[in-house]
DNA sequence: GTAAAACCTGTGAGTGGCTCACAGGTCAAG
DNA sequence: CTTGACCTGTGAGCCACTCACAGGTTTTAC
């Protein structure tokens, strides 16, 4: 297989199958002849594996990670799981994080339903911003 | 006021600061004699809003144009109601997607309770990830 | 008065995960 | 045998900083 159709397999951007080639996470073959890359089948295995674990909010360091315990024909599995517990708190701290902005964009919004445009007067930008957060107790 | 102590005032790193300087949301007099940088009022006010609108999400090329509207004495409001809704519909959308990620990856996580470890086998590189999606119905 | 510390300057690089552009080589179909 | 679609490596661009560097200036302490 080369690029291209490596790409088109896991639905992929031929760039980033260069771009994971590039970083290692793919060891292709080369031909000898034109210098091309040829993947097989476990190249196509491990372009999923990173793709969902890209979903899951791994970064590319990580998989890295996972991939060279598995090559060095260790179980992954417990790395994954402490990665992955990691990652599950993180994404519960962002949920959070922004569950927090959208209350406090929707107060601004229905807050500034009664508020005037005004121009600027040399003291103030744009009230709506400035105080949007005073509107509603100033907690950050 | 110099850097630091603009920085100081706005609580920000005073390399923030030099960035925004050279990407020309401040725009500080300078000192004749040896080339410094010299705020006002003004910029502090423009800082703050800057650091205000980026909490909300907003780009610095964003914030530029609502400076910029200022800058022109128009009112910049109707450009910041502009920007703010299509911000929000951002946000709910980030927060739809976490919010699946979140579950899929709670599932995910009492799935593997009962899964073993297991090594690679030359067929998959971690079980954990590779059927994490499909232990729920595989809805992408 | 002077030496050290703390500032200032501009420039450039690094972060992450791609994506795109470029210049040149290779290959399949007509 | 040309056209077009692929391939190669390299480098830049995105975003909002942050940090490093080399050299100049100002403040502080003695």
């Amino acid at each position: 297989m080369k690029v291209s159709e490596l790409a088109r397999q896991a639905d992929v951007h031929p760039d980033t199958v260069r771009y994971y080639t590039r970083e290692g996470l793919l060891c292709p073959d080369r031909d000898p002849d034109n210098g091309y890359h040829h993947y097989n089948d476990e190249d196509l295995r491990r372009l999923r594996f990173a793709r969902k674990a890209r979903q899951l909010g791994f970064s590319l360091s990580q998989i890295g990670a996972i991939l060279g315990e598995a090559d060095e024909h260790q179980s992954p599995c417990p790395l994954v799981r402490e990665l992955f517990e990691q990652r599950l708190a993180a994404v519960e701290q962002e949920l959070a994080e922004l569950t927090r902005l959208r209350e406090r964009m929707r107060q601004a919004l229905s807050a500034w339903q009664s508020m005037p445009d005004g121009s600027p007067d040399g003291h103030t930008i744009c009230r709506l911003i400035e105080h949007w957060d005073d509107a509603q107790g100033g907690a950050a």
